[in-house]
DNA sequence: GTACGCGTAAAGTCACACTTAACGAGGTGA
DNA sequence: TCACCTCGTTAAGTGTGACTTTACGCGTAC
C-alpha cells in the first residue's frame, strides 16, 4: 500500500520509541496528522517535513523514500574509468561504479600539478584522504596541508583545488556527494 | 529573500539550460507555479518536486536546500577518531569529521576477522575500496571477493559484512552516505 | 471496574498549491 | 520602424487536500 507519497516516518520514529502524540507535540502538529502520513493516506507538505525531520534529528533527505537501484557493483582496479583531467594536470580514476549517490575517485598528482586550472565548486560535500606524500588543498583561498593519512571535509561549493607543491608524487582519495564532478 | 522553503530549482534548470515553458511542458504543470517556486513565493508539493527532479534527472535531494555549515575541517591521522567496535574484530577509524552527509572510515581486519558478528543493514549507500591485503565482503549472502585496488559500491540496506579470510591483514576505505555507521 | 496510554477513523474547513491569462522586457529579422 | 518570437513575472481565481478536532477501539496497569 505504499504509494508515491511514502516517506520512511514510521520506521524513524519507533526506532526513537516516540510515540505518535509525543512528537505531534513536540513540533505543534496534531497526532492524526502524522499517523496519515505515515502510512502514505495524506502527503505532508515540505514544511511539515521538515519539521519532523529535525524534530527527529534526521537530515530531511533521510526520510524520503527514494526508489533506489538495490544493485552491488565491484569495480576492479584495472576496469576503473579512467578520467581526462580537462588539462592534463590531474590522473582521476573512478573508483565507484558511476551510479548511486557516491562517487569516489583516486586522484595522483605529479609534483606541481593540480587538479584544476583554478578553484572551483560544484554543489556536493566532499571529503580527501592522502594516502601517499603530501596534498596543499585549498578552500576559499585557504591553504590546508595534508600529509599522507591526514583528510579534510569541506562544502564543495567553495571553490577549492588540490595541488601537490612536493617534490614527490601524491597520492589521494575523494568522496563525493552527490556526485558532481 | 529565500524562504524556509527554498528549493534549489533555477540552479539546476539554468545549469541545464531549459526554459520554464519547456520543463513545464516535460512535467505538465504550469510554468508559473515553476516560476513562483524557483523564487520562494509558493511552496511546491512532494509530488511536484518529485516530477521536477525527475525532469532534470536530479536525484530529489539534491533540489532540496537544507542549510549547511559551510566548514572546512581537517582531521590529521594522529587525532582520528577510533570507533571501538562492538565486539572487538575490526578496527574502524573515521577519517571523515564527524558532521556532513559522508562519512568516511578507515578498517584494518587481521586475518579471520569480520566487520561484525552478523550481515546487517542501516538506510545508506557505501562504496569500500581496498589499500592493502584481500577483502571478502558479503552483501545479500553473496560473496564478493576484493584485492587491493578493488571496490565495491551497495545499497547499505543489504545486509553486508566484511570479512578477512586471508593469512595476512587486510586495511580498506569505506565511504559512506548519510552517516549511519 | 476506570483511567490511562497507544494508533486509527471520520468529518469538516480553510489555506495554499495550482491554474489561466495578461504583462513587460529582450532579441531578431523584414 | 514594425510585427513576432520567447523569456520570466504578475495577478486573480479556484478546488483540493493538508490539516484540525473529535470520537473510537484496543491493550494494560492499578
Amino acid at each position: 500500500m505504499r504509494g508515491i507519497n511514502h516517506v520512511r516516518l514510521r520506521e524513524v520514529r519507533e526506532q526513537r520509541k516516540i510515540s505518535l502524540r509525543q512528537l505531534a507535540a513536540q513540533v505543534g502538529m496534531s497526532a492524526a496528522l502524522i499517523s496519515q502520513v505515515e502510512r502514505g493516506v495524506t502527503a505532508p507538505s515540505l514544511e511539515t517535513l521538515r519539521k519532523l525531520a529535525q524534530a527527529l534529528d534526521e537530515p530531511l533527505f533521510n526520510l524520503l523514500d527514494e526508489p533506489e537501484e538495490r544493485r552491488v557493483a565491484v569495480v576492479r582496479r584495472e576496469r576503473r574509468l579512467r578520467l581526462l583531467p580537462p588539462d592534463g594536470a590531474v590522473a582521476y580514476a573512478r573508483i565507484s561504479p558511476g551510479f548511486g549517490r557516491l562517487e569516489v575517485l583516486e586522484g595522483v598528482l605529479q609534483p606541481g600539478d593540480s587538479s584544476s586550472p583554478a578553484p572551483w565548486g560544484h554543489p556536493s560535500e566532499e571529503c580527501a584522504v592522502v594516502l601517499e606524500g603530501d596534498l596543499n588543498v585549498l578552500v576559499e583561498g585557504e591553504v590546508h596541508s595534508l600529509s599522507a593519512g591526514d583528510s579534510i571535509y569541506f562544502d564543495s561549493r567553495l571553490p577549492h583545488l588540490y595541488r601537490n607543491d612536493s617534490q614527490h608524487r601524491t597520492v589521494y582519495i575523494v568522496a563525493i556527494t552527490p556526485p558532481s564532478y
